[in-house]
RNA sequence: CGGGGUAUGGCGCAGUCCGGCUAGCGCACCUGCUUUGGGAGCAGGGGGCCGCAGGUUCGAAUCCUGCUACCCCGACCA
């Protein structure tokens, strides 16, 4: 274990805060709320975005690229969209500098007010559907599938590596269709793409659902979420699929002819993951012990540390492993030969374990007399000594082994913590303790608000494919149909 | 943005209340020797204008004012 780090227990957001800066994963920066992405945490974002981006290839998307700034005027055309992201929007006023007549470094050129001053995107519709207004005339010019990758600037005013922070990096899809059915089948389809990533390579099992329309996106019509659970008992947003009906549509005046020659506006969708999805990452599977990472994200998947005394040791070392090197990034396993003669095993051995590597392989004297090699797992903490030979499907079978093993025990974990409950008095005590809530919740803003403010507690959303059931609202006793779940969330 | 806390070599801290000689400790770093299967040992060494800007004073890490950043709790939020 790492030295002087804080165990989830003692302190489960101090846990967070120091595991995130000494696993090297990011640091804060010199401006407030921004945070500087390390090349080990850089790397997981990588490997999540070629996972994503693959995922949205397969679907039928093409990326393309949106400017960061933004004329104010647009922000303002879709009003429930200004409403819900004025507060917190940079603005740039000016487009020069000068030299400070006191001397004094350099200031804002006062003669170089902008006319139409720009706001640096906290999301792109407004400047995409100004965009999409010139691209669409016909239905054959739909559907139109469009992702970029960028960054935004939401003003936070309190901020937390990954988790918020005032710049972060994210996708946006914005797509277009002919049809309500059709954009409402995208929103979905790009929802399952979410869960699929986040079940089958985060290792993060998600509740689908909708959104409430208190928690919806701003300007659309319809939120849909998936919602983790994170080891504190808290709930996450992962990801947000929103259907946008014809929201954007109307205020950018985007129409299209239907094969009747007919004007109509366009149907719309947008979803987004951000970096945020690398705290969800970590507050998942990590342990006192550090990061724990799921293979299929890991920057390294096996880290090998060579024991030896001189140059003869290692050279005989090299003889037996470097073919196995090549044999495994044969088969697209990203391997860390840690050769330095400048840290000591045991040091290395507790860095690749705080780093979260999921295998180390440890080789000396003692395995090349037997023809073996120690392999330990970072999800279980084990080890055994395995034979060189078949050494590599052995590690191939194990990282799929454990990534299982880590959705298995989040999943069980989720399980454990996500409780029905019928009164007030059990739903106090269950939101205190941590958790979903599945509770029956009579529909309405002012029951969803009450219950904030009485617990702290959110709906995370009505999940997809609900059972329906008749009870009562956990907080009034007003009839309702369905459970909707309930959590304190990040 | 409101309340509270913190800021001293790369990191973690002491010193600040009660101003005074050269600002100290642990880790990390450098050199050498011995070591190497879970964060090695010994010896020697380098690195600080004490967050920033003003002020008080013969003299400021220490007192005063302003600012900035970070952490915790609220409001807001991916």
């Amino acid at each position: 274990m790492a030295k002087n780090f804080t165990s989830r227990e003692d302190n489960y957001s101090q846990w967070y805060n120091e595991l995130v800066i000494k696993a090297d994963l990011a640091e804060n920066s010199a401006v407030r709320g921004c945070m500087v992405i390390k090349p080990y945490g850089y790397s997981i974002w990588e490997n999540m975005q070629s996972a994503l981006d693959k995922m949205f290839k397969d679907t039928g998307h093409t990326n393309a690229y949106f400017p960061l700034f933004i004329p104010k005027s647009f922000l303002s055309r879709e009003a429930d969209h200004v409403e819900g992201f004025a507060k917190e929007c940079a603005v740039v006023t000016h487009y020069r500098l000068k030299s400070d007549p006191d001397g004094k470094g350099v200031i804002v050129d006062p003669e170089a007010k902008l006319e139409e001053e720009l706001i640096v995107r906290p999301t792109s519709e407004t400047i995409i559907w100004d965009t999409y207004k010139n691209w669409i005339q016909s239905y054959r010019d739909l559907p139109l599938l469009i992702n970029q990758w960028a960054n935004v600037v939401r003003w936070e005013m309190r901020t937390r590596l990954f988790l918020r922070t005032a710049e972060f990096l994210w996708q946006e899809g914005h797509t277009a269709h002919s049809t309500e059915e059709e954009a409402m089948e995208e929103a979905i389809r790009m929802l399952n793409v979410y869960s699929d990533f986040a079940e089958n390579f985060m290792a993060l099992p998600v509740v689908k659902g909708i959104k409430t329309a208190s928690e919806r996106f701003a300007g659309a019509v319809e939120t849909f979420c998936i919602e983790g659970l994170m080891q504190d008992g808290r709930a996450l947003q992962a990801g947000t699929s929103h259907f946008l009906g014809q929201n954007f549509a109307k205020a950018f005046d985007v129409k299209f002819l239907n094969k009747n020659n007919e004007q109509e506006y366009v149907w719309a969708t947008s979803w987004g993951v951000s970096t945020r999805l690398i705290g969800a990452l970590i507050m998942t599977h990590s342990d006192d012990h550090g990061l724990v990472l799921p293979p299929k994200l890991a920057p390294i998947q096996v880290a090998i540390i060579p024991i030896f005394r001189n140059e003869e040791e290692l050279e005989k070392i090299n003889e037996k492993i470097l073919p196995i090197i090549a044999q495994l990034k044969k088969l697209n396993i990203s391997v860390k030969y840690d050769d330095r003669d400048t840290q000591k095993p045991g040091w290395k051995f507790n860095e690749y374990e705080f780093k979260g590597v999921p295998v180390r392989l440890a080789i000396g004297p003692r395995d090349l007399d037997s023809n073996s090699i120690e392999v330990a797992r970072r999800d279980l903490l084990t080890k055994e000594i395995v034979p060189l030979d078949n050494i590599t499907e052995h590690i191939e079978k194990l990282l799929v082994d454990i990534q299982n093993t880590l959705y298995k025990k989040a999943l069980d974990y989720r399980t454990e913590n996500t409780v029905d409950v019928y009164t007030w008095e059990e739903f106090v005590a269950q939101i205190e303790k941590g958790g979903f809530v599945n509770a029956h919740w009579d529909g309405t803003d002012e029951t969803e608000e009450k219950i904030k403010q009485e617990t702290k507690a959110t709906i995370r959303c009505i999940p997809l494919n609900n059972k329906l059931e008749n009870g009562k609202c956990v907080l009034t006793g007003k009839p309702s149909k369905q459970r909707v779940l309930f959590a304190r969330a990040y």
